[in-house]
RNA sequence: CGCGGGGUGGAGCAGUCUGGUAGCUCGUCGGGCUCAUAACCCGGAGGUCAUAGGUUCAAAUCCUGUCCCCGCAC
């Protein structure tokens, strides 16, 4: 059997390392100059494959005719995408026997697009899932092969779902490759009426305000922990949360009601923050945090 | 060479501009108070001020090199 991976974030890994011994290439998203520095970083994807030893290809542009035939010489049985980040052209899906197959971090049709993870923890979702799906010219809008649910812990965040999903994603792939490659399997179309989309991140979602729901806020925590990770705007800078509670207690929003564990009002609640980090300084305990501040209970954050 | 912040007892910070024998909050240890406590009171231990060199009577503080950590942007 050979198979053509398309990945490149953290969502796709597990799954590659499962479908390895069949992989004749893995395709993935250029390096990008990125962190401190600029520096060129291959996507966690691309890195994985050269741990595998498996053969790469970062095209700027998957639709790109010349790139396009050069899979079709693969003569792949099938393609296998997750969290790839670029849309495949009909041509491209075409190149392998039984087409493309893609694993979705979400209970489609609910969730298409980019960032479904987030976008259901953001909305306080209880639920969400994997989507095994055939694909076809659109984004996230073909045939459903098998969904496998989960439950979203009330305190989990995008990182831990992520890796979770991930793994129910590969789960997924090992129990059907088989029939996949030969086309031995049924395809139920998706409601088309009942899809939503789930956007990119933008910057500005990642700012805490405390003038809004406390437990909506934590959902906001959640849904950007580890990355891109949220902050709150305080007199001395910009702090990034990296660790936090829901809590109930009440009081004037944006004021400190307890300094161990450091506890900050929002509306109707409040977050408790276990882990904070200043600009320029490591991460460290709420509470020192506050006693550098020289903060006392009620002082404005 | 993308922009920028920082390295001071175990933790978080002040002190650096205007050199002159190290300070604050927390923790820790001992004692006290209390029915009791993460509360309060008293006392103690603990620091080559990242590192190498320079200037000076004198350097955490001024100058130069090096190492390490981090934020933004992407």
């Amino acid at each position: 059997m050979k198979v053509v991976y398309f990945g490149t974030s953290d969502f796709a890994v597990p799954a590659l390392r499962a479908l390895a011994k069949h992989v004749v290439l893995v395709v993935s998203q250029p390096d990008r100059p990125s962190g401190r520095g600029m520096k060129l970083q291959p996507s966690p994807v691309k890195k994985a494959a050269e741990e595998l030893g498996l053969p790469t290809e970062t095209p700027e542009k998957a639709r790109d005719p010349e790139f396009v035939a050069k899979i079709a010489e693969l003569e792949a049985d099938v393609h296998v995408v997750a969290a790839y980040g670029q849309i495949l052209s009909v041509k491209l899906l075409e190149t392998a026997k039984n087409g493309g197959i893609n694993l979705h971090g979400s209970i489609l049709p609910q969730y298409r697009g980019a960032a479904p993870i987030q976008r259901s923890i953001l909305n306080g979702d209880h639920e969400t899932g994997v989507t095994l799906m055939q694909m076809d010219k659109g984004m996230d809008t073909g045939d459903m092969i098998d969904i496998q649910t989960t439950e979203i812990g009330k305190d989990e965040t995008y990182g831990e779902l992520q890796t979770r999903l991930a793994e129910i994603a590969k789960g997924q792939i090992e129990t059907w490759i088989e029939r996949l490659a030969t086309g031995d399997y049924t395809r139920n179309p998706q409601d088309h009426d009942r899809a939503t989309y789930a956007n990119k991140i933008d910057r500005a979602e990642t700012e805490l305000d405390p003038g809004r729901d406390a437990q909506a806020e934590y959902n906001r925590f959640r849904a950007f922990t580890p990355a891109p990770s949220v902050f709150l705007t305080t007199e001395t800078g910009r702090l990034k949360i990296k660790e936090a509670r829901h809590c109930a207690e009440q009081g004037e929003k944006g004021t400190v009601l307890a300094l161990n564990p450091l506890t900050v009002a929002f509306t109707n609640g409040s977050l408790e923050l276990h882990s904070v980090q200043p600009e320029g300084k490591p991460a460290m305990p709420g509470h020192a945090w506050a006693a550098g501040r020289r903060l006392s209970v009620g002082d404005h954050i």
